[in-house]
DNA sequence: ATAAAAGTTAAAGTAAACTTTATGTCAAGA
DNA sequence: TCTTGACATAAAGTTTACTTTAACTTTTAT
């Protein structure tokens, strides 16, 4: 079967020009062309779902293209392809966990609003709790701060 | 306590420029001044938790901006502001999830290279593996797929 | 008392990831 | 045959979230 970049566009759920972007940018290499016109082929799904996985964790496009790069070299980039991946995969943890945290400070707030709403106001609970400033900051895990540092320092 | 900007941008791991940014967003209501000179003090932090939360978990600066507005307004925003967190708090849950997805298929990428590598070469995997094309894009579970459409439509 | 460090604003600049526009080709249906 | 619709490119435009710069003021340390 071959899929025209409308239906190519629809399957990953993206504009038709974000796929010419993607092509332009090197994310889309040896794609058919008849007359001109990009026409995709079963084993092109193969990587539009690797692109598919990295580009909606977040891996931001020119290294997508370093991966694409590494992956026309073939065999002799194995292991550098393996270490991104790992790399990857890393991150992929880091913010799960990352989200798991946060996810448990709004339902906190869930909380507080719930409380309110039935105190009929916010009153009760802004002299219930107290000014603990900085070290509420503070109580954020520790792994997670050390990573946002190396964020910055990237 | 009092906190300079330096020193609360440290803590949130941000450049005190940004938190300036956000100020003229208006998302640091209330911060009081000396000689023109932003001071932080203890109930500050309350927000720039919540802030933190917000802005770490993806939420727009201009909803942040609008809950903001809407504590802003008092009691009287308590069902509104519920409800913008619990639609925040429903995006964390279907991020993790979508992420929990990818981190398989990051799995299934780092094992194709522990086995490429231990082969020398990828051609194994590749004769192994059929050209399924479209049906692995539609593997992709059915609620991460409307999710994204929704995300589209917005 | 003075120089360096830290703070301020307004405005311009930047980077990433697309999207839109203008212009053109080409194949298929009325 | 003609027009409509899908595709193409190149180049400009958009949006978001900052960052940088320039020109000043205030604070702090010697």
């Amino acid at each position: 079967m071959s899929y025209s970049i409308k239906e190519v566009a629809k399957m990953m759920n993206v504009a038709p020009s974000t796929l010419r972007y993607y092509d332009q940018e090197g994310l889309l290499p040896n794609i058919k062309r008849l007359n001109g016109i990009r026409v995709f082929e079963d084993a092109d799904f193969k990587w539009l779902r690797v692109l598919n996985c990295l580009k909606n964790t977040n891996m931001p496009i020119k290294k997508i293209r370093q991966y694409v790069e590494l992956a026309q070299e073939g065999d002799t980039t194995l292991e550098e392809r393996y270490d991104l991946i790992k790399e990857q995969k890393q991150k992929i943890l880091k913010q799960i966990e990352e989200f798991q945290y946060y996810l448990k400070e709004i339902e906190y707030k869930q909380w507080y609003y719930e409380t309110a709403i039935k105190a009929g106001t916010e009153k009760v609970l802004d002299d219930l709790i107290p000014d603990i400033a900085t070290l509420e900051l503070d109580k954020i895990p520790k792994e997670i701060k050390e990573r946002k540092e190396e964020k910055r320092n990237e």
